[in-house]
RNA sequence: GCGGAUGUGGCGUAAUUGGUAGCCGCACUAGACUUAGGAUCUAGCGCCGCGAGGCGUGGGGGUUCGAGUCCCUCCAUCCGCACCA
């Protein structure tokens, strides 16, 4: 009975179906284990066997925790808002829905043949109306939060008005970008739109005027990626920055929070790493500079500049500042004669790229406002300049340049002639150490450590009143708004303007139908086409944008705890069952998007005192990708090639190419577009991989394909000794070509009609042609032995090349382990009592499963299993007691063929799911002797076999009598004698 | 430039966490069985050397009886951020 794949996957997969074999319920008696893979957008290419790596992880460690005995939840479910369905509903006029769904069918059966443990009846699709429906609830809570920095948490927006209505919005700290003071009188007098307004500034959930990536010529808002070397990426039309009333996530309330959230998570270093770099906090001093009177003798000033530092000690050294050329000052203290220069240097910077901006970050240019600043401590009048190099985004936009200890306010300096006043002597540090030395030049600072002025100064400046320590954050808040149709409708109208929520009995707010799906060209989203749906019955409107990607993913997680609940986005008894995601294994891409706002969604539910926990994830892993070999061949661009072969028959030039690029072919002329004639030379095309067979191209298949075909008439493929063309070769008789005078006789034997192709590794990708279709794999190999063979290739974090070579090793694996259970007989389990080495050989293997498995280490769990049934083949062991154990084993990685034995071979009751993961009993392991390695002054010289409870000076006595360590130590008497017991006996001479 | 990570055979990788480096597999070589092999089995497979032996974990140095593993330094590759005041 041979080991029929195709059989015995199909059957049990549908008993797992059948059987609701991996239903999960929310089980209070036994331990939770919460195992999460990064849920996928199903894009219309399907998967290639890049996607189920991290898959295939989470299976088996969700598998062997079951087998330990907890309550395992998997889920699985789909990411459906995004651009593709919406760009295939602007091409195709066709509702991105039912294009979603039909996607996500085939994702789904995709799946299911790999043989997942997932419980679909959880399953989360975030464009479903009752998943988004808690979407826009969670919006709703957001809107109406403020986030009370004192406090540390988010707090209603109603206990805010009542604090407005005792004291304004005085000896508040909350996070707002709002600047104004005001008294409860104040807020009394407001009308309902101006309590609105303010309101605003502090909500979670706000609007403000962003700017937008517009433009003109198609109509519409892109997003960030849409948008390359400032230009549109479909069409190459300009992009420019305009304001827009956009809706907003105020993150950076949470900025604090987060950065201190990684320290308790157990996730990658780079990855933290990534979110650290992202909130960027750095702590510091804001400082007020006031403005000098335009002309001497005019008592008032004429403005006050904020800055923000950190380094307030060096503000001695501040010899003039700068200004970002957007700062809204400039224009109000630009002096009448420097204004013409400074409106010439503002467009000048307005009309540079970004791209243009980044690639010469070390030009200076700059201009002078003609507007001095007072120096708050030396009273000196010192220069206002502006530059690119201080940025709008940044801190307040400004900055007091300390051109002796700042390598960009140097360089301005330098540049502009402005002076430079030492401020930090160095001497005794490394001249690179940052934030060290001794103060010079600094009035009341002389001779502090730069630390201890740091502190000084910011305690001097809030005496004086003209500043404080302040930490300042890299971390903007979120857009929050999409001019698109295919995301989640806000459940917001608008009353005088004003945006509201709809009351909650209003949710889900459905997308309604449209005609059309294109840019409306005004820059509202296509929802706005839909007049019916926009005014509502009491003469407001609704809002018309739509939530941005993120939205759906940044709370999934907690969906699956409870998929059904229909009156809240999921219940407490389950929320606080679950608490959290054990294990969430996925791509590394999300590092500052997903995984920053679903932290910050979690931390804010929390607040609400909805969820338990204060991270998500406890344990992060990043899988790598799985990289395809793309196989290319070169190409002629060249012109003037549709003549005979024998024109250009000498260009069988890469003979001795390195890359052994031993051929190449041509078209004619005809083919070829008029930027690759104006190149020339030679270009590599990828050719689809299926064609090929260990670099050989095979022309004919290649041809009659769809990706061929264009060549069929034009294309001559030169091989070395001949050329096809209409996939017929034609011999050439090499040796009568003048051209190939430089091979031997010898050689030109050699040569042959092979088309020959080279290998690359790339991303995999449909447009690289390399993409491997993990149906095909299972189809020839089947899923367990696909499972195992994606876990061997090396660890999960790694990224590395598809190489389907290596599958007949784990096939060949595969085929032993059945033999263990099965010949051509039949059957050839017994019930024989286990030998002392089958039982060794088990027990090793149970301890490193067990180990490995823990550390998620699946490569060298499969090697386990490969040395494993090496040894019982080799033991002629067959016995029932040894293999239950190893089938059990086995089960998280292979199920499929685990179930088979487990119930047929075996003779067990019920799935092998619901066995127990077998007891590692040491003393199947334990030794009476060890064989040591025997080492003289580090060098192994001899080996022996001692007893293990052999006390140590009979091992002494016993090794330094052997002949072999007479003979390298010649007699003499060891200086040391170390010895391990049970690794090694070391002897020092 | 800053930050993070990684360097082991022809290749993917492993190493009881400081204890005989190269497990397991691919590729390769030889042999067996075959009409045939992209099947199966056996053996070999880090480098140099006929051999004894020597050398080997990116280079150099150090700690140690003993270093792939710890420390210093240099080099290379990958990833992230990038005028962040």
């Amino acid at each position: 009975m041979e080991y029929n794949f195709k059989d015995i996957e199909a059957r049990w997969q549908q008993y797992w179906r059948d059987g609701q074999v991996y239903k999960v319920s929310n089980d209070p008696s036994k331990p939770k284990c919460y195992v999460l893979d990064m849920f996928p957008y199903p894009s219309g290419a399907g998967l290639h066997v890049g996607h189920p790596l991290g898959y295939i992880a989470t299976d088996i460690y969700s598998r062997y925790k079951r087998l330990k005995g907890f309550n395992v939840l998997h889920p699985m479910g789909f990411d459906a808002f995004g651009l593709p369905a919406e760009q295939y509903a602007i091409q195709t006029g066709n509702h991105p829905g039912a294009f979603t769904d039909e996607n996500l069918l085939r994702y789904r059966q995709q799946l299911d043949a790999i043989g997942f443990n997932y419980d679909w009846d959880r399953s989360v699709e975030t464009h479903r109306p009752d998943y988004y429906k808690w979407t826009q609830w969670i919006f709703i809570q957001l809107f109406h939060s403020w986030y009370d920095k004192k406090a540390e948490k988010a707090r209603p927006v109603a206990e805010l008005e009542a604090l407005f209505a005792l004291q304004g919005n005085q000896g508040l700290d909350a996070a707002t970008d709002m600047v104004a003071v005001f008294t409860a009188q104040d807020w009394a007098a407001m009308d309902e739109k101006a309590r609105q307004e303010t309101l605003m500034h502090y909500r979670l959930a706000y609007q403000s005027y962003t700017d937008v990536n517009w433009c003109e010529e198609l109509g519409t808002v892109l997003a960030n990626d849409e948008v390359k070397d400032g230009v549109s990426e479909r069409g190459g039309y300009p992009v420019i920055r305009r304001p827009m009333r956009q809706w907003s996530l105020r993150i950076t309330a949470y900025a604090d929070r987060l950065l201190k959230g990684l320290e308790i998570i157990d996730w990658p270093d780079s990855l933290k790493e990534q979110q650290r770099n992202w909130i960027g906090r750095s702590e510091g001093a804001s400082i007020v500079f006031q403005v000098a009177p335009p002309e001497a003798g005019q008592a008032d000033s004429a403005g006050q500049i904020e800055i923000f530092t950190t380094r307030p000690d060096t503000i001695f050294g501040a010899t003039f500042m700068v200004l970002a050329p957007e700062h809204e000052l400039v224009e109000h203290i630009s002096s009448q004669g420097q204004q013409g220069e400074v409106a010439q240097y503002k467009e000048y910077v307005q009309n540079r790229s970004e791209r243009e901006r980044q690639a010469e970050v070390k030009k200076v240019t700059g201009a002078f406002t003609g507007a001095y600043a007072i120096h708050p401590f030396t009273q000196e009048r010192i220069p206002i300049w502006i530059s690119e190099y201080v940025l709008m985004g940044y801190g307040t936009g400004a900055i007091m340049a300390v051109p002796s200890d700042d390598e960009r306010d140097q360089t301005f300096a330098k540049h502009f002639g402005l002076p430079i006043v030492p401020v930090v002597d160095k001497t005794g540090y490394p001249a690179d150490a940052v934030k060290v030395g001794k103060l010079i030049n600094s009035d009341f600072l002389n001779g502090l450590e730069v630390k201890e002025a740091i502190s000084l100064m910011c305690r001097k400046v809030e005496e004086m009143g003209i500043g404080k320590a302040k930490v300042n954050y890299r971390l903007r808040d979120a857009g929050f708004s999409r001019q698109r149709y295919w995301g989640e409708p806000f459940p917001i109208y608008y009353k005088d303007d004003m945006p509201y929520t709809l009351p909650e009995d209003q949710l889900p707010v459905t997308l309604p139908e449209v005609e059309s799906y294109k840019p409306t060209g005004t820059g509202e989203s296509p929802l706005a086409t839909a007049t019916d749906w926009v005014n509502l019955s009491d003469g407001t409107k609704r809002e018309t944008d739509t939530m941005p990607g993120y939205a759906g993913s940044s709370w999934y997680f907690l969906r699956y705890m409870d998929p059904h609940n229909n009156t809240e986005f999921a219940g407490k008894a389950a929320l606080d069952y679950w608490q959290d995601v054990d294990l969430y294994v996925g791509g590394s891409e999300h590092a500052v998007g997903h995984l920053l706002y679903s932290r910050f969604w979690h931390k804010f539910l929390h607040d609400l005192g909805y969820v338990p926990s204060e991270e998500p994830f406890k344990k992060l892993v990043n899988q790598g990708m799985i990289q395809g070999v793309s196989e290319k061949i070169l190409m002629s661009t060249g012109g003037k090639l549709n003549k005979t072969f024998h024109d250009y028959g000498g260009i069988l030039i890469p003979r001795d190419n390195p890359n052994n690029l031993s051929y190449t072919y041509y078209y004619s002329d005809d083919f070829y577009t008029e930027e690759q004639k104006a190149s020339g030379g030679l270009t590599a095309i990828n050719v689809p991989i299926q064609f090929v067979t260990n670099n050989v191209l095979d022309i004919p298949k290649y041809l009659i394909s769809d990706k061929g075909k264009g060549l069929k008439e034009n294309a001559v493929f030169l091989a070395q000794n001949g050329y096809w063309q209409n996939g017929e070769f034609h011999h050439i008789d090499v040796s009568q070509n003048h051209l190939h005078h430089n091979y031997t006789t010898e050689e030109i034997k050699n040569l042959s009609s092979d088309f020959r192709t080279f290998s690359e590794v790339e991303k995999m990708s449909k447009s690289k042609d390399n993409v491997v279709n993990p149906d095909d794999i299972i189809a020839k190999y089947g899923a367990d032995t696909f499972r195992l063979y994606e876990m061997f290739l090396g660890p999960i974090e790694l990224s590395k090349p598809w190489i389907t070579n290596g599958l007949d090793g784990v096939a060949k694996f595969m085929r032993k382990f059945w033999r263990l259970f099965y010949d051509e007989n039949g059957l050839k389990v017994t019930d024989a009592e286990p030998s002392k080495a089958e039982l060794k050989t088990l027990h090793k293997t149970i301890k490193k499963i067990e180990e490995d498995t823990e550390r998620l280490a699946f490569n060298t769990c499969v090697s386990a299993f490969m040395i494993c049934v090496n040894e019982l083949t080799e033991l002629g062991c067959h016995k029932k007691a040894i293999l239950k154990d190893l089938v059990v084993l086995m089960a998280p990685f292979a199920p499929h063929v685990a179930e088979e034995l487990w119930q047929h071979a075996l003779g067990q009751p019920g799935t092998v799911n619901d066995a127990a993961f077998p007891q590692f009993k040491p003393e199947h392991l334990v030794e009476s002797s060890f064989n040591y390695p025997v080492s003289i002054n580090g060098k192994v010289r001899a080996n022996i076999e001692l007893p293990l409870d052999m006390d140590a000076a009979t091992v002494q006595e016993t090794v330094l009598s052997l002949e072999d360590v007479q003979k390298w130590t010649e007699g003499k008497a060891p200086k040391r004698f170390i010895h391990v017991p049970g690794r090694i006996v070391n002897v020092v001479v």
